[in-house]
DNA sequence: ACGCTTATGGAAAGCGCTTTCCAAGCAGGC
DNA sequence: GCCTGCTTGGAAAGCGCTTTCCATAAGCGT
């Protein structure tokens, strides 16, 4: 670990005290706020003595002397995936709003990142840790990761996660099964019959939820997706490329690609694109990343508040813990697009 | 400022010290490393009661007794735009790799914001402090950002800025005046000669240097973009639409818009396509943003390395400091895509 | 005038660490 | 055997705050 060398010379509540003529405890009733009150004139002295010196208090003391911090930690996959950024951006807000700082860590997908940048929160004494996480099937990373969350909690902070919901403490469940399923039954409604999945890595909880709601959503209609129809890739825009191309390969007849995510989609789309299929197969996603908006042809998807997500798991580790762990249901909603523009069967 | 009630109740040193049965400077020694050895057979009774007891050093107390942070602070507009999540991803992938934990703050471009995080942050006693920032021309708030990076620094934290060249602290200059410059160059070589222009927010100081280039590079062969023809708006998506479409309604006849940054292009592109004009009408952006590369027609665009610009401003903050500000100049790279298909006259 | 409550400033004891400073133990050189 | 010098453990003094706990002064009903 390397850190920095500079000897850090700011200046101190001491330092205020003495210029304003105030004792040390004077001066930090005055400025930091506390239950006992101080005489206006004197306030208004040691007020100003911090403007002059412009003293800016050392909130790694006041954490100390307090035991408590006004730090959440955040833990994302990948900061630059859309995904991530609106549910990070949502949790900024809502840090924001109630006067927290957040620290943000990214893990790469790997979930034993996870753990160590907990460990590392749990140093920091953070508030709170809110983690976005890889849902993976991994058991041994999960014990690992619930026994370091745990350890958290039981030193008095607080933890939410977002969709994973293995873990017995507060989660934003997020409805992937049902949003699939709904987008499953919304396509076989536009006509669709022949069914090709774009379906993520294998291990994958939130793409594996996905790929089972949507099969039963076709299942409702009796319409079912071929096993050989399933393709296994990467999460990423690459992953839904290369998969779409393969599943190319090895049926040509497809009439709709479901890839588990916006950015596969586009993904899936761009492969259409380049064999000139891309008004022939039809495309939908999960998601809807703002950013993806503006493809063509516009994306079907599941529309997901990300946003509103990052809020809600914020809201929820400020709140008082239950005994019992908390789960808060959020819904995707379809939007049918052009990218799924139906059949018409003769 | 809200805080979190709970009482910390961790394990300190002193718990594992008396566990290992040594004293506290042996156990800190042991376990946080120190300049002084320790028996290895007493560091190794020290790191198993440490182990056993689940310990996880206090960072705050660290921090406070050593006089310094492994917390570096990145302040961004909004992290759910791809331009400034991609820098984000940068900073935190050179922060991890030198083991430091990076806090992100979203200003939501309000210029005051950055002030008022930068505050925080030197109250956070942070080693570093990263403002990707607004460029603004606010002269007003430009000094009290520069006032207080001052103050930061006389504390002994280090401060780096991306883009805002202005102030006389360790810089990342984005090359967009020559980037813009290179891109209407090109643009020219394909033939056109009516441009318009959707040019950002007026007092932006980065879409005012686009446009500046941009206006060099035609000049270069007597092209000028006619002032009615420049149109200001929004730094967004709907920004780009909006100001898309007045142009439109403005004059009929340009042949190639150039909006100064990728989303604002996007925008434009969906204002042409409402109007059934995505392909009479060229459109050019600039930053090429990862997640807007598969939108059709494909965007030309000028290519910035923003992750690359993520790191390097990290690793700036991290050398020792110069006694005078350094600069580390990134170039972009035009790229011609579909969207700038040329003109064929005669 | 008296006792009693209430307001308010200061001294000092922490908070959980790091890092002097001391002292003890031990090897080696004479 | 004594002094020097090195290693290594412990006591204690901080680091910059907050928060008791005290002490003093003021307000006030009787």
């Amino acid at each position: 670990m390397r850190t920095m060398g500079a000897k850090r010379c700011a200046v101190t509540l001491e330092d205020v005290a003495r210029q304003a003529g105030v004792s040390l405890a004077t001066a930090s009733r005055a400025i930091n706020g506390s239950a006992r009150t101080v005489r206006p004139e004197i306030r208004e002295r040691v007020e100003r003595a911090a403007r002059a010196l412009n003293y800016a208090a050392n909130a790694q003391a006041q954490a100390v002397a307090r035991g408590r911090t006004n730090l959440v930690g955040l833990v994302v996959q990948d900061i630059e995936d859309p995904y991530f950024s609106s549910i990070a951006a949502g949790a900024m807000r809502a840090a924001e709003a109630n006067g927290l700082m957040v620290s943000i860590a990214g893990t790469g997908r790997r979930p034993d990142k996870e753990v160590e940048y907990a460990a590392a929160l749990r140093g920091l004494r953070a508030a709170a840790i809110v983690i976005a996480g890889s849902r993976t099937d991994d058991r041994d990373a999960l014990d690992r990761l619930g026994a370091e969350l745990d350890a958290f909690e039981r030193s008095g902070g607080r933890v939410a996660l977002i969709g994973q919901r293995r873990l017995p403490v507060d989660t934003v469940v997020v409805a992937n099964r049902a949003g699939a399923r709904d987008l499953g039954t919304r396509l076989v409604g536009l006509g669709y019959r022949s069914f090709g999945v774009l379906a993520g890595p294998r291990g994958l909880l939130t793409a594996a939820d996905r790929l089972t709601g949507f099969a039963e959503g076709l299942a409702a209609s009796d319409v079912v997706v071929p096993p050989e129809a399933i393709m296994y890739g990467e999460f990423d825009r690459d992953g839904g490329h290369d998969a779409m191309l393969e599943l190319l390969a090895r049926r040509g007849e497809v009439e709709c690609v479901f890839a588990v995510n916006d950015v596969m989609a586009v993904g899936a789309l761009a492969a259409l694109r380049s064999r000139g299929l891309e008004r022939t197969v039809a495309v939908a996603g999960f998601d809807d990343i703002t950013t993806l908006r503006d493809v063509t042809p516009a994306l079907t998807t599941v529309r997901l508040p990300l946003v509103e997500i990052g809020e809600a798991a914020l809201e929820m580790v400020l709140r008082e813990p239950a005994d019992t762990p908390r789960r808060r249901l959020v819904r995707g909603e379809v939007v049918l697009r052009e990218s799924t523009p139906g059949v018409r069967r003769g």
